[in-house]
RNA sequence: GGGUCCGUGGUCUAGUUGGUUAUGACGCGGCCUUUACAAGGCCGAAAUCGGCGGUUCAACUCCGCCCGGGCCCA
């Protein structure tokens, strides 16, 4: 029921609060961080859900930029818009309704969910990678490119997606490992009568057609004098030749390998560097071609099976075993991918150029540089960028009719639709005048790539960095790499200060989230079950920053105890608070309410440093700390006995100490639970707005009262300690809390510099409490020696442990005499005897109620207690 | 194979510069209706800090090796 409860008051609290926005302290104010576009659903926006709006934003006018790209889909399925475009043709531009439709919807699910998890978007700045605004920037960014050169058609091999059709960049391929295989053994013959036969072994038997050479490594004995000699393919009877090269590996299969165009990138390198031959045989639809004569037609996989059994008849295949292999997959539909020889747009790869700007950005956590780099330094092609598909950013530019000319757009008239406009020109090189429009579009990454522009308004305004990149360490690879990349080549800056890359959510067993596991979590769950402030703290704690977070119920279900604890204190706090309460300028505080101030301003200063430092565990895992315990606990007990029966003026200190501290920490928890902070705060009288909108806490305290706080932090912690532990020991006696004592002497272990206010001490235990000086009257018993290891350590060097041990076998009663009369002890170590100076050792002692009298001594942390009965 | 992060009660986790009774949460056991809160309070059980070796008077903490795991790359 009270779920229920909460659950509506979530309803009205949304329609009231409109967009939350959070803002840090005023030196956050000019903060502008960059926005991705978001294409991942769930578990991403679980972690989105954390960061986001704790990102510290500029406040009006412009919080985060909502960014929306478009969703990819990830389990392989085509929408029509996911279509590769026809390859000769017109393409039918210009989005179709329906998937227009589709992909508007995908996008209001996912700020639903934003919306629902309470983000702290600023709505007004939303942008879409579709939109015309976006894309002619990307556009211009192509444009700009191209002018430097940066940009340029060729043909490469690429690779390639014979699911999707079309050229995928290296960021784009996944490794699959351990894939199960077949390695087949075959033999060439020699292409002449003097020529013995050669073996080779074979994942791809289905590529022969496409075999230009074979190698053998130059140090291979087994082929030393067989370099340069010819061989014929079998069934297709092309002749290569074969040629010695370092990578070849003469551990695998027989040590000779066949060279086709193109197995893998290392068929690339080989085909480059010994000016080899071009077969082509895989077609753009993953079928084989003319070349391969009578497989013609047939798919990858059935011309594997076909040749293999061929070469099985006519004796070629000496032998097969199975292999595990890695396999180069599309990271959307996971097809294996080839290598294709293919015309196509692509973007310079400056390795140092963008490494240099990787090192000017402070990445949190720091070691995340290190994938960027390896990555970067790991690279071998340039970016492929175009993409034989319908929908997506066109491609600026045009081919003359007559020469093939290719001519890129003019900056002025973008966004264009190369499909559609000509570009109104005569062809430089020919002099015609009839232009095709290119058919292909970008790669996605080229619009999130330059998000950072964006966001600054560039080109029209001149890009300064943005503050902050928040993002995972999945697309370090592509996201960092390529908006580092553009950012360098179009505006010789950073793209942004600091990148934040935060980790994985995993499921509630430590694994990746995922359906057949069944340990998957949608946020929309965890609201409807608990809240999505619940939601927002399990995540918040659950990770540090660049770790795995995993997904954990029990967090959800103590952050929702949290949430109660919260508002109970609310409820508690607004039944003795009313709207026309008037602020007092100097109200009569007694210790434990300038305690309380205290430790709230030291919280908040903690709390700060560690919102800036992006420790968001840290940060809530304090407030926690300090709302349920120095506040509920102890504070709010302390006062009761004022706010109940207080005079006038003692109890206005205390309602406006109880106001203040809870109206603070409603403020800093506002980014961690935005939902009840809001309805709290708003239910909390005399607070003004929203919670979202109010400044980070300054606790203020009169100039006299910072004078002598330490003294007063020593009071308070006593009077702290000493009422728990009385409560503690009237809840172990099985004690009603309101027991009366007649009597409660308190005898402090170091004395404050100040008397102890004693006003709300006595309210709290339900008796008359006196802070006395010196020793009670009651026996002391030295129960314990403790030496300080960090005094005998260094003293005794290889003694130390010795002598510890030692003097924790005396007797306490005889150390501490020797202590009081000698200032140092001896110590008898059997062979020699050590003198330890009185200051290495303490003496716990114990205080005991001498006997017959009706007194029960209680030891706290920072006191001696003694409590009267009658 | 290379790189990197990690390994603390049943589970998840805190632990700055070596000296702590090794933190908290969830769960578990017991007790308690005290006027914000039983979605609470109090108490308790439960950890040879992955293993081995080294440095040191002293190691969860530093070093080396090993084992196990995650991620990235090849």
């Amino acid at each position: 029921m009270a779920r229920a409860v909460a659950g509506q008051r979530r309803l009205q609290l949304r329609r009231r609060v409109g967009r939350p926005r959070h803002r840090l302290r005023d030196r956050h104010a000019a903060t502008v961080p960059d926005r991705e576009p978001p294409h991942r659903e769930r578990a991403g926006v679980v972690l989105h859900g954390l960061r986001r709006p704790l990102s510290p934003s500029r406040g009006r006018r412009r919080a985060v930029p909502a960014g929306m790209g478009l969703p990819r889909p990830s389990d392989g399925s085509e929408s029509r818009g996911e279509q590769r475009h026809p390859p000769d043709g017109r393409a039918p531009r210009g989005v179709p309704g329906d998937v227009c439709r589709t992909h508007r919807r995908q996008i209001d699910a996912m700020k639903e969910t934003m919306r629902t998890l309470g983000f702290s978007q600023d709505w007004n700045h939303e942008f879409k990678t579709m939109d015309a605004e976006y894309w002619g920037t990307t556009q211009r960014s192509f444009v700009e490119m191209a002018e430097e050169d940066l940009v340029y058609r060729d043909e490469h091999p690429v690779n390639w997606c014979p699911r999707c059709e079309t050229a995928i960049a290296d960021a784009e391929v996944e490794t699959e490992e351990g894939v199960d295989g077949t390695l087949y053994y075959v033999t060439f013959e020699g292409a002449d009568e003097d020529t013995d036969d050669i073996e080779i072994a074979t994942t791809r038997p289905e590529l022969l057609a496409a075999c230009v050479s074979m190698a053998v490594h130059p140090d291979d004995e087994r082929y030393a004098d067989r370099i340069g000699d010819t061989f014929e393919v079998p069934l297709f009877g092309q002749e290569v030749e074969l040629i010695a090269d370092e990578e070849a590996d003469a551990e695998f299969g027989t040590g000779a390998v066949m060279i086709c165009t193109f197995g893998d990138k290392q068929d690339v390198n080989w085909w480059a560097e010994h000016d080899l031959d071009l077969r082509a045989v895989i077609t753009e639809d993953g079928h084989l071609d003319e070349t391969a004569g009578e497989y013609a037609g047939l798919t990858i996989e059935a011309a594997k099976e076909a040749i293999a059994e061929d070469l099985d008849e006519a004796g070629y295949l000496n032998d097969t075993e199975p292999t595990t292999q890695n396999v180069g997959q599309c990271w959307r539909c996971d097809t294996p991918i080839e290598i294709l020889s293919k015309e196509q747009w692509f973007v310079e790869v400056d390795q140092d150029a963008i490494l240099e700007s990787a090192q000017e950005v402070e990445w949190i956590p720091e070691h995340m540089y290190d994938r960027l780099e390896e990555w970067a330094e790991g690279m071998e092609w340039d970016w492929v960028i175009s993409r034989q598909r319908v929908f997506a950013t066109p491609i600026p530019a045009w081919f003359c009719e007559d020469c093939g000319h290719v001519h890129v757009a003019n900056a002025a008239d973008l966004p264009i639709e190369p499909t559609d406009e000509g570009p109104d020109t005569e062809c430089p090189e020919c002099g015609g005048t009839a232009w095709r429009g290119e058919t292909d579009v970008m790669d996605t990454w080229m619009d999130s790539s330059i998000t950072p522009l964006f966001v600054r308004d560039w080109p029209d305004e001149q890009f300064h960095p943005t503050t902050l990149r928040p993002q995972g360490h999945d697309i370090i690879r592509t996201w960092a790499f390529y908006t580092l990349l553009r950012t360098t080549a179009l505006t010789d800056e950073i793209p942004w200060e600091e990148v934040l890359i935060n980790g994985m959510v995993f499921g509630d067993d430590g694994n990746k989230m995922s359906k057949s596991r069944g340990n998957f979590v949608q946020p929309e769950e965890v609201v409807e079950e608990y809240s999505a402030d619940a939601f927002r703290q399990a995540i918040a704690l659950a990770g540090k920053r660049g770790e795995d977070v995993q997904f954990q119920w029990k967090e959800v279900t103590s952050a929702s105890r949290f949430n109660t604890k919260l508002w109970n204190i609310t409820k508690f706090a607004a039944g003795h608070l009313d709207d026309d309460r008037e602020p007092l300028d100097n109200p009569a505080y007694r210790d434990i309410d300038r305690w309380i101030l205290s430790r709230c301003a030291e919280t908040a200063e903690s709390v700060a440093e560690h919102m800036d430092d992006y420790r968001f565990d840290a940060a809530l895992q304090e407030l926690r700390e300090f709302v349920w315990h120095d506040l509920a606990d102890d504070y709010l007990e302390l006062i009761k006995g004022r706010l109940y029966e207080g005079r006038p003026g003692e109890r206005d200190a205390a309602r406006q100490g109880l106001f203040l501290t809870l109206s603070a920490s409603l403020k800093m928890l506002a980014p961690f639970a935005p939902f009840i902070t809001e309805e709290a705060y708003d239910a909390l009288p005399s607070t003004e707005g929203s919670v979202h909108g109010a400044a980070w806490p300054d606790i203020d305290l009169h100039p006299e009262e910072v004078e002598d706080m330490a003294a007063v932090e020593a009071a308070g912690d006593i009077i702290v300690d000493v009422t728990s532990t009385v409560r503690g020991w009237k809840s172990d006696q099985g004690m009603a809390l309101n027991t009366e004592l007649s009597k409660v002497e308190v005898y402090p272990e170091d004395a404050p510099d100040r008397a102890i206010d004693t006003y709300d001490l006595s309210e709290a235990v339900n008796g008359p409490v006196h802070v006395r000086e010196g020793v009670p009257s009651v026996e002391l018993v030295p129960v314990e020696v403790d030496p300080d290891h960090s005094v005998i350590g260094p003293e005794f060097r290889d003694q130390a442990g010795a002598v510890v041990a030692a003097l924790e076998e005396m007797d306490p009663a005889d150390v501490q005499r020797q202590i009081d009369i000698d200032g140092e002890v001896e110590v008898d170590l059997g062979e020699e005897v050590a003198v330890v100076p009185g200051d290495a050792i303490g003496i716990i002692e114990e205080h005991r109620a001498e006997s017959g009298e009706e007194v029960v001594v209680l030891e706290s942390e920072t006191a001696t207690v003694l409590l009267y009965r009658d």
